[in-house]
DNA sequence: GGCCGACCAATTGAATACGATCATAATTGA
DNA sequence: TCAATTATGATCGTATTCAATTGGTCGGCC
């Protein structure tokens, strides 16, 4: 069978290359997106360049004022704690729905992930296995807006964490809490797994607080 | 002090036209969007119209097909019920969040709501109530980020309702919980509150799963 | 010296124009 | 007669072009 190849508009093209720029943090917010500039590094008209950014603006990842053109959203911490509470809301529910589903195979790979972030030296792969372990506990929920839901809010939340975040919690604390978590789903207490997810992701919080009092009081 | 007529783009324009007869079911999901079309009854060139759709694909409203256009996209039953379990996850925890911090005038400002909803005759009426009143009980939580994504899902969940369940749990059984969910509220009753409004949301999805099923042997 | 208005460069917003692609109807050949 | 094929109109994707707005600088005036 042949690999047909589907033509993707140039729009789209730009606006998945920009997601990954604007997620990965090489362009970070406040930075300012002329048309003409991205235009000429892609290689097209400024046309497909304006429709990739209008998309980025309904996923609010860039702010658009009329005349001035668009610029890379910035986020405030207060917006990063409220990330945090959405992120309790949908993960905890997800774990609830999933772990009655969960076989051993699904237990198995979540482990498996964690031997990964085990082993993992920079703080990028640690960002990213914790992801995946994470994800991995929730699909099985096969609820697919909420797992999406997650992954939207986790890239939004990780855009800010790989700016200012990294490593706040360190490395060895949280993986602690990933390893009894999975012991909890492969016991199938909903309800102390779930307890556990939220003392978790309270944990970040609490230290995103302190951080933010402490630059508070810096100034 | 002049009201300042902020200026807006004309792409701004036509993505919250759209956005309403999408969301009011003017335009009926499989509905082809023609650039053309569109420019000419808004009076502007397919510039504009191309930078709306590209928002609303964003936003999940239009599908996208490369030299095809773009379509009001479709909604399966099963994505309603994804939908409902949303609902659960982030107004449950919302809830949880906004009781504490519930005072009195929030409490009435939901009783009055309920009394329009009493008196509301069409169904249109009874959601839109339905909808205030869901956010009033939420909105205290103070996290704009849950709300904005309670509002979304609730939009979006609204979109099929609209189409093929109004009416489907009626109008005083829902109502029933509504008041009593407003008591235990006011009583500071979180577990209590937050168990009703899952068991509320689920009776929906229970009869939307029924409804389900009976199309399906139908044919 | 500081403030105000007029010009100017930079940049965006929108319209027109053109080539490419898709859907469908007409046509042809077996 | 029917399937395959070609022609045609509709529609889309993108580039180019022009108009409008913004921000800033320069010069004049108080």
């Amino acid at each position: 069978m042949v690999e047909v190849v589907r033509p993707v508009s140039a729009a789209d093209e730009v606006a998945e290359t920009l997601r990954k720029e604007i997620g990965l943090g090489k362009l970070k917010p406040g930075t300012a997106l002329r048309q003409d500039e991205l235009a000429a590094r892609y290689g097209r008209s400024r046309i497909p360049v304006r429709e990739a950014l209008r998309a980025l603006q309904a996923e609010g990842l860039v702010s658009y004022s009329v005349n001035r053109g668009a610029v890379v959203t910035e986020i405030s911490p207060q917006e990063v704690l409220e990330m945090l509470e959405v992120r309790i809301a949908l993960e905890t529910h997800a774990l609830k729905l999933a772990i009655p589903k969960m076989i051993s195979d699904d237990i198995e790979a979540a482990r498996e992930i964690l031997q990964l972030y085990d082993r993992a030296g920079a703080p990028e792969e640690w960002s990213h296995m914790n992801a995946r372990y994470h994800e991995a506990l929730c699909s099985p929920s096969e609820c697919d807006r909420l797992s999406a839901l997650i992954r939207e809010n986790y890239f939004h939340f990780n855009r800010y964490a790989r700016a200012s975040v990294s490593g706040l919690a360190g490395k060895d604390d949280p993986q602690k809490d990933h390893y009894r978590l999975l012991e909890l789903c492969e016991a199938g207490d909903v309800t102390g797994a779930v307890r556990l997810l939220e003392q978790h992701i309270r944990r970040t919080q609490k230290l995103l607080r302190a951080k933010i009092r402490r630059a508070g009081q810096r100034r």
